[in-house]
DNA sequence: ACCATACGTGCTCATGTACGCACGCGACGA
DNA sequence: TCGTCGCGTGCGTACATGAGCACGTATGGT
């Protein structure tokens, strides 16, 4: 019942990461805190997308997602492949998809109504 | 080994979760895009801190991190609490430390090798 | 009452970034 | 070869944000 190496059990928080440890996940995370991105990220974890299909579906300008998907492709986050005359993107890694998920849960606890459960 | 309601089964991700709550995560994804911050952060899921330790630990001018735990405060993130001339701050919410592991678990496997398991 | 401590705030400066437009480039089809 | 379609890029603009200084505020000790 103690030291199961998960959320609370104080251990590992005691001590900061190393600094490119804080600096990667911190910029991971500036990925994901743009509501383009995220939706662009959200459709990509369902599968394969190209530009134009991800620029209509998330309403905006196919400029600005080719500019998100080339940021998301430098961070690793997606995948690019070519099909033909366009580009088809996918997203890349299990971690996304957790980090989405738990947001999105985090979001729903945060708006339906207890803020969250300490 | 179909629909476990987990990472794949397209199923979710065919539809885009509603603006409010993409923009919601977005904003708490931007107030874990600051080393400052996720340092911080990291320190308050170990336990209680005032504001000058947390300061002399993560390196930072205290007004800045005043600032930050007001921005932490304001999204739900941390809790404030008085004792005597100091306050005291806490994480909140059990999402907050899932992220934090999981982005520096991913961390970890972009820095040490492989850029992720696809 | 006076001083010291611990926070918070207003402010400015510098940096970063999202957006859309116009353009250039490569890939198919006639 | 020429026209069309799909992407990427270089701009400029508008906006958000982090850092630190100086100051105001509240708490506790002498």
């Amino acid at each position: 019942m103690y030291a199961r190496d998960d959320s609370a059990s104080a251990e590992a928080w005691q001590r900061l990461p190393e600094s490119e440890h804080v600096e990667a996940a911190a910029e991971s995370f500036r990925m994901l805190a743009d509501p383009t991105r995220l939706r662009i990220l959200w459709l990509l974890c369902g599968g394969e997308h190209d530009v134009g299909t991800l620029a209509e579906k998330v309403v905006a300008a196919r400029p600005s997602v080719s500019q998100h998907l080339a940021k998301l492709r430098m961070t690793g986050l997606v995948a690019a492949r070519r099909d033909g005359r366009r580009v088809v993107y996918r997203a890349r890694g299990g971690h996304v998809r957790r980090l989405l998920r738990e947001a999105m849960e985090a979001a729903d606890h945060h708006l339906t109504g207890a803020p969250d459960h300490n």
